[in-house]
DNA sequence: ACGAAGGTATGATGTCTCTCATACCTTCGT
DNA sequence: ACGAAGGTATGAGAGACATCATACCTTCGT
């Protein structure tokens, strides 16, 4: 009957075990100011956001790309949630894996600007 | 005469302020496999290396290409040693403004294996 | 002054990335 | 069952990137 599961029937998207995770693929991943953004925003909150709620300044459709980026390098994990996708931050595995690292980039301050 | 000055006649290339990095930049040419070996390469031993001496599986002009993203994203300085080019890390101005990132990264292992 | 060593510049090529518009699919509410 | 909301798929275009071959420039040693 279908609703004895009320939640997450397997996006049927890939998620890269934390083990598998590339240090190349996260830093490509992150080295780009839409996502980094995305990164910003998801780690400002805790737990999941559904992707409509994080401030974008491209189409639906280049939303769709950044998020599917993020999610094969294994950053972000996604679930559907209704008919909305929430998202969130795999904080635990990117920090087993590469210690330090997200917690670096999250804490890079933009340039100084020179008087 | 021309042998006053026997070092280091400013390669006149660009070298970016170390209060200008950008954390979008330094991730982006980080999360290239054949710049980040170079990158861990650099890190291995203290100081400078001639750019010939690094283990490079590129032709030499893709390698210019690479040294010059790293030196454009703050990552190498580059002064030229005789007909030689000496590359360095800029250990200390990274850690200085992104602290953690560069010892996260290059800490960052490969992927397990699974069995 | 010559030649070799070490890089750089230029241009070509193929691939990847970012972006969008359009059309579609799913789920919720009614 | 319908329509709206929220994403996805596809295809196209512009630009960036990675790579190479070739030609060139500088510096050192002789």
């Amino acid at each position: 009957m279908r609703g004895s599961r009320s939640y997450d029937r397997s996006v049927s998207s890939f998620h890269p075990d934390r083990d598998q995770l590339l240090v190349e693929h996260v830093l490509a991943a992150l080295g780009n100011p839409v996502r980094l953004s995305i990164v910003r925003e998801l780690a400002s909150s805790p737990g999941e956001r559904t992707c409509g709620s994080l401030p974008l300044e491209v189409t639906k459709a280049t939303a769709t790309h950044h998020w599917r980026v993020l999610r094969e390098a294994g950053i972000t994990r996604e679930s559907r949630a209704g008919r909305a996708k929430a998202v969130s931050l795999r904080r635990a595995d990117l920090d087993q894996r590469f210690p330090g690292l997200l917690d670096a980039v999250l804490a890079a301050t933009p340039p100084a600007r020179e008087p």
